[in-house]
DNA sequence: CTGCGTCGATAACCTGACGGCATGGACGTC
DNA sequence: GACGTCCATGCCGTCAGGTTATCGACGCAG
């Protein structure tokens, strides 16, 4: 028997939130959409999933079973097609080298040019991602290696190297008070509301809050942003301050938009990230970053 | 990204294939649709799946990767819907006892009044395959157990105990020159053609050929029928022979085919069998059956 | 008790995907 | 040069999936 795995992405979400509409928006589809998609996966299954009650939608023991499972079966899934993708860019000798847009420097055209040395018959896929996605694709296996900033979701999965370290900078507003300061002491930031990533970046947006910093006061989030564009807006507008590494300031300049240094907060880290398949090509590739990092990483 | 399971059976079958034409057969669509559904799913995927000439559709790399993957997929998915499936009847107090045409007998009724004795909140669901489908629909789960003749597609996946043994008779046209015996040496059915199940039956199409006991002759096939009642009628019509349990004699009486005892042939067994897996319910329902077989089988 | 908010279900409609048939184009074979 | 065997393409009918608007059931607050 056949099935989308659309359907069950359907059927989870509403078996998770335990709710038709709320679940309907989560998927972005309208309510009457998802009511159809259950009772035809009910049709299908020749099932009931669902106790249906003014309180919402209950699973049945054959809901259950089947949510249990579906997880399992989303993830093989995109496994596979991950290593299908792979196994094209491989073949095609083409490598995907993610890079998330603050992470990108100088350095990046001369990584490349001593890959291309390394392997003249290969080809480099650069992706750039903002920091909406901070593994720059990695974590999903849309590419082979990335250059990114330490921390990122799915870490522990990857090889990592350090290419260099830099400080991070505030970014506030330029009519902001402490706008007025040389360098500003973290501690006086506690208290200011914070320009944030989203939720679904885990550590990464909790590093860029400095949470482990604070000696436990709660960030307070002005509002949060997923593009470098929504982020200096934000900034300028005065709906928070965020942490930023210095070359930020270099890289993205922009009216009503001041830089300045911060002390009492950790450095920031570049990286160079790939997963745990030793294959030659990134090897190379990594290799040749390494020459280029910078002296303070060495 | 989503896909549907008919896409990658679709995908499948052609890389098996390695020729559309052939593969749109066998899935019972055209060849434009399949070239369609092919194209899109490499569409989606952003890969080239197969390289097309005139020798056919040969997979590249990235195809082999995904072709090495889909079967896990297709069967952690029907694993997962019989799991549904199952706890669904369980929830519901139902079992689900699956039989073959040719192995309902008279005790049947005995054994289900026997098990609702066991269990008096439990009810019964009889489901009859006809023989295309030799392990009554407990291989694929549609049953929790099933009544049927050794051996059966998956049987060793399953706990068997053996009911009753009856000789295997043969079915022929009544104005079959061996129709005027009264039992017929095996031997002498070598040469016949016969009736037999689908290819796809396995080990019970061999079984029912008796391509065991053939001194290694090979069957002629004379047709291939997939229910009861094409069998009688390929039998009258004196496409070929067939054997077939004693008691079908009984059951399946039709003019135009004569069912006469064969010597030097095994006896057919008929059992009851269910998954491994220890549901008291079902063995409570094992237990009835046992009280009612046939002495000749204890 | 009445009006409102929150559930899910239903109706009417539109669009696009899928499948079928007929046909085309490339290439090898007799 | 005609034919057979591949896969691709064009055209068309059908149906599944989506959307909006609306309904019925129920609980709760005024």
């Amino acid at each position: 028997m056949d099935v989308d795995t659309r359907l069950l992405r359907y059927f989870a979400a509403v078996a998770e939130e335990g709710n038709l509409t709320r679940a309907a928006e989560r998927l972005f589809v309208s309510q009457p959409a998802l009511t159809k998609q259950v009772k035809q996966l009910e049709a299908q299954l020749g099932v009931e999933l669902f106790v249906r009650s003014r309180a919402g939608m209950v699973p049945t023991e054959a809901g259950d079973a089947l949510a249990a499972r579906i997880p399992g079966l989303l993830a093989d899934w995109d496994r596979a097609l991950r290593e299908t993708r792979s196994a094209a860019s491989r073949a095609a000798r083409v490598l995907r080298v993610g890079f998330v847009a603050s992470a990108a420097n100088e350095s990046t055209q001369r990584i490349i040019a001593a890959f291309t040395g390394r392997r003249p018959d290969w080809r480099v896929d650069l992706r750039q991602t903002d920091w909406s996605e901070p593994s720059a694709g990695l974590a999903d296996g849309r590419v082979d290696v990335a250059l990114l900033r330490l921390p990122f979701p799915g870490q522990d999965r990857s090889n990592v190297a350090v290419l260099l370290t830099e400080p991070r900078w505030v970014a506030l507003a330029e009519s902001h008070p402490l706008a007025a300061l040389a360098r500003i002491p973290f501690r006086d930031l506690w208290d200011e509301p914070f320009v944030a990533a989203p939720q679904e970046t885990g550590e990464w947006r909790d590093y860029w809050l400095a949470t482990d910093e604070r000696d436990g006061t709660e960030p307070r989030i002005g509002t949060v942003t997923r593009t470098t564009d929504e982020w200096l807006t934000a900034i300028a507008n005065g709906y928070g301050v965020a942490l930023a590494p210095e070359s930020c300031a270099r890289f993205y300049p922009r009216p009503g938009v001041a830089y300045r240094p911060v002390t009492g907060v950790s450095p920031s880290r570049v990286a160079v990230a790939w997963a745990k398949d030793g294959d030659p090509v990134i090897a190379d590739f990594v290799r040749s970053c390494l020459e280029h990092r910078a002296p303070s990483a060495r």
